[in-house]
DNA sequence: GCCGTTTTCGGCCCGACTGTTTTCAGTCG
């Protein structure tokens, strides 16, 4: 799938042209290229080789002949030819904050910067300030800005950015004054990384806010604070920003900061065709009074309200990304999203028989007390010797334990499971009359990572026709910001999946998160039925659930393509029929 | 470069903050 490289390359042009000083709608039509490339849930060589690519928003026949050509020769002519007229160093320089094209065409220019290190260099001496319109403010920025990227450099997973995000926002309830305060931002869409946090609050006191925020623990530096919006730099280097707006105008700013860009970009086109006008103010009518014309809001209190005046159901945050969501939402076509309270049961956990650190007896209170009627135990199989795996022995100790256990559980039941090791060739690292005596079997690759892509797929395929294997844990093996997915065909994975009825895991840690959102699109419209385990090791994981939610949210899926959300009965019946079909 | 229930040409989302300036350009989201 070239959809990313795509992308990249895309905003790669739109870079150099904005470096050029090229017309800006020109450079915007490239950045919505980008974002329409990167946010198909399809392989773009698909659409590509139906000659559909011009269908696509924001791409004309200049885009779709470049994607053409890429997906032929892997290569851009018209990139590598800008490339060769541009200094590295201009692009290297947009990285930093604060410095945009302009700033960076100078530095070059009328310094002779040519690498980071001698952009440093010169503030440090001084020489910055020398020329015109830049004073020492500039200079100070500039180094600032260096040590940003220099220390955070890329992106925040969300499994960190999210609880720090909770505690700005617990922290601004507590403020007399504050009335509403909500995490927005790529955080609320549930992106598995973010770039920084982005916090809204309504207050009828925005200065004790904005200074209650800047004052707050962990803060390491502030960048801006002004009357109504504040940015900080937290100390583990993630930058969070705070807008104060009136409570009249809580739904339209939050709509606003939670974005995406280009989704909102829409939503304003649309505010305009009708006659009216948006911004995080509010939607907004022209109407004459007796003083002449003026505005009236006609919406921005809630959300609801905005999409509303917008003629648009209500679109989840999840799926705000300009991916076909505004079309369903006119059409009145939006699937009902899938909800945590929608789980019944968590279907991934290690218990101390492995690499876990909670005893079954823990795990079963701790999942009783989340209001689940099922829990499944995945101990690793015996050939993971790392993770202590489970010799056949111990397996079945662990299965007499868990019946016993059962006997005086009301109301609640754990799972006898595994986590099996799908081995170089394909076949399961376990007895088949052991895996005939468990409820259900995950099944999983943690070792040879590094096989041949046709290879690996005809490993994953081959365990998939195994009529005991019935949920393939963490597909791609990827691990965010560490570890790149295996070379491996998902379309291929996907529809032996959906022929052998086996089901596939989003794994809910934060680090995994595999399934991804587009691939859960993808598996879903081939008809794999999908279920959600949290990879559970220790017992505050449990909690990970949330993330995989977010992930199967932002994937469009609803409640009946998640087997979880079933009831234990009907789990099992679901895996049954499987593998009696075999 | 893309796009069209007022358009195949002439538009293209909107506002805050900073830093350097006396009215605004650059950057960001």
């Amino acid at each position: 799938m070239k959809n990313e490289e795509i992308a990249k390359r895309f905003d790669e042009i739109a870079d150099i042209l904005e470096l050029r000083g090229e017309n800006v709608f020109r450079i915007n039509a490239y950045r919505r290229g980008a974002r329409t490339v990167e946010g198909l849930a399809r392989p773009i060589e698909d659409a590509a080789a139906e000659g559909a690519l011009a269908e696509l928003p924001g791409i004309g026949k200049d885009l779709a002949s470049k994607i053409e050509e890429f997906v032929e020769k892997g290569s851009m002519s018209y990139l590598e030819e800008l490339r060769s007229g541009t200094p590295p160093i201009l692009l290297e320089m947009l990285r930093i904050p604060g410095v945009g094209p302009k700033t960076a065409v100078r530095l070059h220019e009328e310094l002779g910067v040519s690498s980071l290190d001698e952009l440093r260099r010169a503030a440090l001496d001084h020489r910055i300030q020398a020329l015109p319109k830049m004073k020492a403010k500039t200079e100070e920025n500039i180094l600032k800005g260096l040590d940003f990227l220099s220390r955070a450099g890329g992106r925040t997973p969300i499994g960190v950015a999210l609880p720090l995000a909770l505690r700005v926002v617990a922290e601004l309830e507590k403020l007399p004054g504050v009335k509403r305060a909500a995490a927005a931002g790529s955080l609320r869409r549930f992106r598995e990384t973010v770039g920084d946090i982005d916090i809204l609050c309504a207050s009828s006191s925005p200065a004790a806010a904005i200074a209650a925020f800047t004052h707050q623990d962990g803060v390491a530096r502030v960048l801006a604070e002004g009357s109504t919006k504040a940015s900080v730099v937290m100390r583990d280097g993630i930058q969070a920003d705070l807008r104060v707006v009136d409570e009249e105008a809580f739904g339209s700013a939050l709509a606003y900061f939670t974005g995406s860009k280009e989704h909102n970009i829409r939503l304003r086109e649309i505010a305009i065709k009708r006659g009216m006008k948006l911004s995080e103010y509010g939607v907004f009518k022209a109407a004459r009074g007796k003083d002449g014309a003026k505005e009236i809001r006609v919406a921005g209190r809630t959300e609801e309200e905005v999409y509303k005046a917008l003629g648009l159901s209500f679109i989840p945050p999840e799926i705000r990304e300009d991916a076909g969501e505004i079309e369903a939402a006119r059409a009145g076509k939006l699937p009902s999203l899938v909800e945590l309270s929608d789980i019944r049961g968590d279907l991934h956990c290690h218990s101390d028989y492995s690499d876990g650190a909670a005893t079954l007896t823990e795990i079963a209170a701790a999942a009783k007390a989340r209001g689940y009627s099922y829990m499944l135990i995945t101990d690793h199989s015996q050939g993971l010797h790392v993770a202590n795996g489970l010799s056949p022995q111990r397996l079945i100790r662990q299965m007499g334990e868990i019946d016993r256990l059962n006997e005086k559980l009301k109301g609640f039941r754990l799972l006898k499971g595994s986590e099996v090791d799908i081995l170089p060739d394909g076949a399961l690292d376990m007895r088949e009359d052991l895996l005939e005596r468990l409820d259900v079997v995950y099944v999983a690759i943690h070792s040879n990572f590094k096989m041949k892509r046709d290879a690996m797929t005809r490993r994953v395929v081959a365990a998939l026709e195994h009529p005991r294997a019935h949920i393939l844990a963490h597909p791609t093996g990827r691990l965010i910001g560490v570890r790149d997915a295996y070379e491996i065909d998902m379309a291929e994975i996907f529809a032996a999946a959906a022929r052998t009825g086996t089901a596939i895991e989003i794994n809910a840690h934060p680090a995994r998160l595999d399934l991804d959102s587009g691939n859960c699109r993808l598996a879903a419209d081939a008809g794999v039925m999908i279920a959600i385990g949290t990879d559970t090791h220790v017992l505050p994981e449990l909690e990970n659930m949330v993330y995989g939610i977010g992930t199967a949210r932002r994937g469009w899926l609803s409640k009946g393509n998640i087997l979880n959300t079933r009831t234990c009965k009907q789990v099992i019946s679901i895996i049954n029929k499987k593998s009696s079909a075999a």
